[in-house]
DNA sequence: CGAACAGTTGAGACATGTCAATTAAAGTGG
DNA sequence: CCACTTTAATTGACATGTCTCAACTGTTCG
């Protein structure tokens, strides 16, 4: 029998009725995710004990606009990125818009939730996105044996702060064309992680989201495309970018 | 008998040999912390297991200025704030010196060696220090049931992602004055809740190390004390800053 | 006492923010 | 299908904040 504990009861109870049908049908059911699945989109690497859990999770279809995690809800899981580009932001006590980070695919959602028991930073749907739910009540099962989940978890959490560390030697730099250039090789990687083209890629976000990720003004982020652009360095029109030289990009202002 | 499980056998070897003394001496003994002092440092306020766990963890004392992690140095644990103050850092590709947080006691240090199994930043003692290494042995023990040790790992790794972004909406503002009057509540802040006075207090670290925080030059953070100073919202002479109105500073620039 | 370092302050250059005008694209309603 | 509005993006002119370079003071440490 499938292992559906992961999921809430209400959710695993408009399942259950269906139970009769064979498991592999459930197998290729689009709603569910199984461990290994998560596993892979989070390229984790580690050893685990229960090398084939059949846990299965829930999956969370968004549209491009609607909110994935609300600041001050309270925390009911960790969520993968299956799919699509979101924006993780916080308001300024000024009312600014602060955006931290640009989760895509394989990407953890949720990560400042565990400590105070409520999300504190605001995450939207850029694109159309698919998320996988990771519950909190399966997260820590004290009645359970090794939890490889728990396991997985601190270690993808731990990787949220290198990532997060990275994101904000970013905007080290003191001019801005260099953290736009920076920015770039950085999105450019991260498509070559997914698995697309680095050299090619349409960005998820506006003008004004990457100024609020670099900590300049929208006009600032134009100004330096328009620059790497007379450069010769990359192409850019609106959102598509194309790039050049990889190289010139990278040693871009040093 | 006391559970010296989560030290390394070399270290844990060279206490065996003194066992014979009683337990209570043990407990005493300035070179060894337990799990409830590391929970308290924490302000870890979960639900636990084994509540009454009796791990030791060794201790580690460093001069002002010695090196506590090395970038690419092998994981070899986690490490609470006993004492004293440090600086986390990373290198950037140009040569600057990138500070990404001022740990002091009660915070965690090496929460980026987990995902690749190595440390990805610098930290330095800025005074006296005295930390707690969890050693990395007994984060992850598989042979064992419930872990309390990683769950509470996972919690304070959460937990420095929350702090993390915090710094990082710190250097949101456009105004370094602004940005500099926000460190300086932070900091009071956070003398506050290691239960010293917010009012008065002294920075362990220099003018050059906040500019490279704040992502501004040292001279533009000094000329911001002053202003700040002139304002008559603060006194600082070199060190020492005196807080005069909190609600001043909080609401400077806004 | 001299050397090195931390910190303050000033003057000028330069980068970025601000404000504004313009264009193109996308969504809205009759 | 077509005005109409809204939003995203680009570009220019100007004001301003910050960096750079420099001089100077006070402290700490051999």
């Amino acid at each position: 029998m499938l292992n559906v504990q992961a999921e809430t009861g209400a959710v695993a109870g408009r399942w259950l009725p269906s139970m009769r049908q064979p498991a592999l049908k459930l197998e290729k059911d689009e709603r569910w995710s199984d461990f290994s699945e998560v596993l892979n989109l989070l390229h984790f690497e580690g050893h685990l004990q229960h090398i084939h859990d059949n846990t299965l999770f829930r999956r969370r279809r968004l549209k491009a606009g609607q909110s994935a995690l609300c600041m001050g809800q309270p925390f009911d899981g960790l969520y993968v990125v299956r799919l699509g580009a979101l924006k993780t932001w916080m308001t300024h006590v000024d009312g600014g818009e602060h955006v931290v980070a640009f989760p895509m695919k394989g990407d953890l959602l949720g990560s400042d939730g565990v400590c105070q028991g409520k999300y504190l930073s605001e995450v939207v749907a850029l694109t159309d996105c698919d998320l996988i739910r990771i519950p909190a009540e399966s997260l820590f099962m004290p009645d359970c044996g090794c939890n490889d989940l728990e396991h997985v978890a601190y270690w993808a959490v731990s990787r949220e702060i290198v990532q997060e560390q990275s994101a904000y030697a970013l905007t080290y730099s003191p001019k801005s064309e260099v953290r736009v250039a920076h920015f770039l090789c950085i999105q450019s990687e991260r498509f070559a992680a997914m698995g697309y083209s680095p050299n090619q890629f349409i960005l998820p976000m506006t003008r004004r989201d990457i100024g609020n990720y670099l900590n300049v003004t929208l006009e600032t982020v134009s100004r330096a495309f328009s620059a790497l652009r007379r450069l010769g360095i990359i192409e850019v029109e609106r959102r598509e970018v194309r790039i050049f030289s990889h190289e010139a990009l990278r040693n871009y202002g040093s």
